[in-house]
RNA sequence: GGGCCGUUAGCUCAGCGGUAGAGCAGUUGGCUUUUAACCAAUUGGUCGAUGGUUCGAAUCCAUCACGGCCCA
């Protein structure tokens, strides 16, 4: 470092200062110039024939490597070499001799093909763009250290192509989200991140405060009881994709801050978010993968095939060896529970006694798609009740490889039950449970003025993009996940 | 919150009670169609922090910090 800070004050004392005018060479058209573009025209091409040719091309770009005479040259859409002759001008020489590992260049020179088949450029021209002052990380077994991985993204970014696809990965998945639901008809929102009332699920929100009207405001857990005000207001098709935050701990699932899509479709039920949530993975997988084939952490994943849609007692005799009279029986159930290390309490019904076994014992053996359905209503305080059994809902969870990808429902639009089970929330608030909802009188307000029949959903996308990424941990998904600030974390000389 | 593992050069790692090591990166020189380029020489360290045991600690013990995996 102490060298390159010398070699800066060198460069400076001859007028070199960060320059901000270097423009790539372009087609006649305006098309720019970069590797890519280069390698699809050029790169089948004949060495003869490339030179007869004698294009002459401007590129820059991060230099990662000197191999003999070629420097290897890596920019946003990939990487290309320059190639310095040995009868190059002592200039040039000189000019790229001054270059370091890190440091951003431009070269000119005319595009040719090596022996081997790969395309450089012959420089004619070079000049440095940005003086690196840090060395990179080794060249071949690059940065293995998680946490320097998440605490400097930008290493990660230059050294690792497999972290760079992850995020192209993810940036396309979110495109292809709102293309799909932009054909339909649904209309992209924006609803507050700040809640005077934290609602819309059962977690921990962050507070904080605002000075001006003196009063505590939550940072949103969720932002279903803003959407569903706009389908009251006649927005029949909404969506959001953007942040939530709950105040829980780190793992490998779960990051304070997440991405979640939300969406609420006027005149539909909950069995027409399962169909289009089927088509929407399926054509996720096709469009950013190209295959409906998903290989997760070993073990390959079939979208094409229909999911499986099974209820909680259905998915319990399915998945363990309980027998179908114990599945009804809720004294066999609370036993079974208790086994398995569960504080099972006495207000628990039959419903929440099977939804509790299924997240004890089967959530985490499910592979393939799965939808859960008919939730207990004592754990769906958003959802409407199931027609023929008032105890559960109209409700269904996705699980893929043992993770919830997606929760939805059809809504529950009946002002007069919503305000009972936001009553039943207080009281289990009161009790202490710091992830039961709050009363939000505006919200029944709004469902008395009329709400649609409707259906809603919410997906994971960090959790999807994890599926289509292969990526064992959240953290690989989020460019710059939360980490625990170290207490040297300042600038630190090398 | 609990258990296990880890933290040594810019990076990747070895060393596990007796003088702090290797490869890559860096520096100097050579080589000029290389592909983890190669050859020669060479610089570089508060062994995560603090305390203890010991004649002697990177190494053993304790506490703390940060990270990873598993569990709640």
């Amino acid at each position: 470092m102490a060298w390159r800070r010398g070699k800066l004050e060198g460069l400076r004392s001859h007028g070199w200062d960060f320059p901000n005018d270097f423009k790539r060479s372009c087609d006649a058209d305006g098309t720019e110039h970069t590797a890519a573009l280069l390698q699809a025209r050029y790169g089948d091409w004949e060495k003869a024939a490339l030179e007869a040719e004698g294009l002459r091309v401007t590129l820059a770009g991060r230099l990662m490597n000197r191999r003999g005479p070629f420097l290897v040259l890596q920019e946003g859409s990939g990487s290309i070499q320059f190639y310095l002759a040995k009868g190059a001008e002592d200039g040039l020489r000189d000019t790229v001799a001054q270059w370091d590992i890190g440091d951003i260049v431009a070269g000119t020179g005319t595009l040719e093909k090596s022996g081997k088949g790969d395309l450089y450029l012959n420089l004619t021209e070079a000049r440095l763009l940005t003086k690196a002052l840090r060395p990179l990380p080794d060249q071949y077994y690059g940065i293995a250290d998680t946490e320097l991985r998440y605490r400097r993204r930008y290493l990660d970014l230059i050294m690792n192509e497999a972290s760079r696809d992850t995020f192209r990965v993810r940036s396309q998945v979110v495109s292809a989200v709102r293309r799909f639901l932009e054909e339909r008809r649904f209309m992209e929102v924006e609803t507050p991140m700040m809640h005077v009332i934290p609602g819309g699920a059962a977690a921990k929100p962050f507070v904080t405060h605002h000075n001006a009207l003196d009063m505590p405001l939550f940072l949103r857990i969720a932002p279903e009881l803003y959407l569903k005000r706009l389908t009251v207001g006649g927005f029949e098709r909404v969506f959001e994709i953007n942040r939530n935050f709950r105040n829980e701990g780190l793992s490998t699932k779960h990051n304070p801050e997440f991405t979640m899509l939300e969406f609420y479709w006027a005149y539909a039920d909950y069995r027409d978010l399962m169909d289009l949530t089927e088509t929407l993975l399926r054509g996720l997988c096709e469009q950013v993968l190209g295959t409906t084939t998903v290989t997760y952490q070993g073990t390959v994943l079939d979208f094409a095939k229909p999911f499986a849609r099974l209820t909680v007692p259905e998915a319990l005799l399915a998945y363990t060896d309980i027998s179908a009279a114990a599945v009804q029986d809720p004294a066999a159930l609370a036993a079974r529970l208790q086994g398995q290390g569960v504080k099972v309490a006495s207000s628990w019904g039959l419903g929440r006694l099977q939804f509790e076994l299924f997240e004890a014992e089967v959530e985490d053996k499910i592979t393939d798609p799965v939808f859960l359905t008919q939730h207990p209503t004592e754990v769906s305080p958003l959802a409407r009740r199931n027609a023929d059994n008032p105890e559960l809902t109209d409700r269904f969870e996705l699980f893929i490889m043992g993770r919830e990808i997606a929760n939805g429902f059809s809504e529950l639009n009946d002002p007069e039950d919503q305000a009972e089970r936001f009553k039943a929330q207080v009281a289990l608030l009161d009790e202490g449970d710091e992830e039961a909802m709050h009363y939000d009188a505006d919200y029944i307000t709004a469902l008395e003025y009329g709400m649609p029949p409707t259906a809603g959903e919410g997906i994971g996308i960090d959790r999807l993009v994890m599926l289509l990424t292969d990526a064992p941990s959240i953290r690989d998904v989020l460019l710059f996940p939360h980490l625990r600030p170290k207490a040297a974390d300042g600038p630190d000389p090398i």
